[in-house]
DNA sequence: AGCGTCACAGCAAGCGCTTTCTATCCGATA
DNA sequence: TATCGGATAGAAAGCGCTTGCTGTGACGCT
């Protein structure tokens, strides 16, 4: 039914060892014979079987990059950028690979899941993207997953999530912390005192993160902050249209929001407008990451670049052996205040 | 070093066929007995290897999904459709499937390579997304391809792209062209008489397919097409804007721009923007697609809505032999005129 | 001429699992 | 009580490939 090595082997004349080692090319083999099977391979139309060769020689050309969301631009970027470098058809490295990007809908759980698939798999590397969920049991679960892969010889990198040490694992972490401060600072230099947040889900990292800058902004530059000025939501438009309307209903005297990212800094906008505010005239609004649809905004969004692109092509490289991991396996990647027309002094109050 | 079924066998005091059998839970085995091997399995944190069960059992649990560009939403949106349903991990199903999103980058040896790839992987079902190239060569690869896969048992489904007789593979269609059709006719039905077309790279399905509906909707109301009116450009908001300065300046006159889709269209605002054009007074701009950015531009995009989630989940379901394929293995899936901000009457000339 | 060296090619032993076929134990049936 | 069939468990034969080790000529060297 199915053609085999075997079955070139016979037709190439030769033994199905040497087939093997034709297909693989690490062994010394005639070029006349070389020829002959690759000749055989075409005429058979013969594939490989790759359960079987993954079986055989322990390894497996798969990688997995898992995200959190993968209809978000933000892992669809960094998803992108993995793979151009994992390799698959057209990256430059041979050893054609699988580049499998598994969307864990941000549910720890499914990380969980789909790291057991990978590691069921025994993909060669792993590249987990995105924030992680900073509940205790899930992250020592997950820590314990990746030593685990490491220990088997899957290469671990982590990009733009915070580092998780001893596990072998590689971190190329985002400065959520600077940016957000940086972000915040800008506001503030604008002479906004009365700054709402709009930040994500309360258990994640780089939620926290980003708040965190926003916070240590404020307290820099003595500004109290009013319990009512923050509200969570998630990493999506929706989210923060409501909390933007939440915001305003909480205190309409705010003159900026800041969200958690421009997903959510769109959001935002659109609430404002619907409540007949002008930005950034009556409210300015700041976004985070960057995406290309944030210049397109009107007005465009003042956020903070993340150069996700860059970060994701570094991982995939690093993934593959091909890069050196930074030194102590960790390194920091700092985001770029990009000020644009969405952000302007606060109105006369 | 591993742990394998052998191990989980001797610890459970059983025999590995036993083991084997509990894990894929098909076969009648003692309550007592599946305890003391979950057990086993569990002390032992044992793995099942991937490909020496896929090898043995001659299926694997991979499914592919091929996208054209996972940075963008259009696709994105899709993948995570199919995705869910798929199952992985939290996918209702049991029997965890492991979805390979492979990134082709639009390029047709790409796509073939991953074809192979997936074949080489024996993968349980391959779901290709968007529009496909028109190049006779490639798609007769292609299709060649997809036949084979299809004879070895791989369910294929397409997804937003055009049939492939007599391959076996299931479509679900985009109905780009009624689409296209309906869209320019809201415009003339608006009292347009010049509009700009800015179309996607020449040689794709889609991109004709939507320029067809969009010239029989001007034909069918009389309306003479004039060669300058047309500009093939990339998918992208970039190429939006370009080719919109190419169509101003070809033809100022022009009160309407039609773009292949969203994110051109977004380019294409920008551009008019700039140029000092007020949208729609000026220009009126509809796009394609409906991505979820499209509600949030100013103003709000008049674009055609597909359902691209529906769509891919369906796909999903059809690959995973959950839902009948549609009668004659091809539905196709209309779009919905979405008329918002961006379009409105010509200015007086 | 004799022998060590290469450069290739083949043998055969698995890799870790699935699955068919067979053996066994029991309660049920006559 | 002898027989049977159902319910489980095990033995063993692969699945298709890789690879360490073992030939085997051909060549070059002394």
């Amino acid at each position: 039914m199915t053609v085999t090595l075997a079955d070139v082997a016979a037709r190439a004349q030769v033994s199905p060892a040497t087939v093997s080692r034709v297909l693989n090319g690490n062994y010394p083999v005639a070029a006349s014979t070389r020829e002959r099977v690759l000749r055989a391979v075409d005429e058979l139309d013969y594939v490989l079987n790759g359960p079987a060769s993954a079986l055989a020689a322990a390894t497996s050309d798969l990688v997995g990059i898992l995200v959190n969301d993968i209809a978000d631009p933000f892992f669809g970027i960094m998803a992108s950028a993995i793979q151009s470098e994992i390799g698959g058809p057209g990256g430059r490295a041979g050893g054609e690979r699988l580049a499998v990007v598994c969307n864990t809908g941000g549910s720890p759980e499914r990380e969980l899941t789909y790291l057991t698939l990978l590691q069921r798999q025994r993909a060669a590397a792993v590249v987990l993207t995105g924030g992680a969920v900073e509940d205790a049991p899930h992250a020592a679960a997950v820590a314990a997953k990746l030593q685990k892969l490491a220990d088997a010889g899957t290469r671990v990198v982590l990009c733009g999530r915070p580092p998780s040490p001893d596990t072998g694992a590689i971190a190329l972490t985002f400065d959520n912390r600077g940016g957000g401060r940086e972000l915040t600072e800008h506001l503030i230099g604008l002479g906004h005192r009365r700054l709402g947040y709009i930040a994500g889900p309360e258990e994640r990292t780089t939620t926290r993160h980003r708040l965190e800058g926003h916070r240590a902004a404020l307290e820099a530059h003595g500004i109290e902050e009013d319990a009512r000025w923050t509200v969570y939501g998630r990493y999506d438009r929706q989210s923060g249209y409501e909390a933007t309307l939440e915001l305003l209903r909480r205190d309409p005297s705010l003159t900026a929001v800041v969200a958690a990212n421009d997903s959510v800094a769109l959001g935002a906008c659109a609430a404002l407008r619907d409540s007949g505010l002008r930005i950034p005239e009556d409210v300015s609004v700041a976004g985070f990451d960057d995406l290309p649809f944030s210049v397109d905004a009107v007005p465009s969004l003042t956020t903070v670049r993340l150069p996700l692109s860059e970060a994701g092509a570094r991982a995939g490289r690093i993934a593959m052996g091909r890069e050196e991991p930074p030194p102590g396996g960790i390194a920091t990647i700092r985001g770029e205040l990009m000020v644009r027309g969405s952000s302007g002094g606060p109105r006369a109050s």
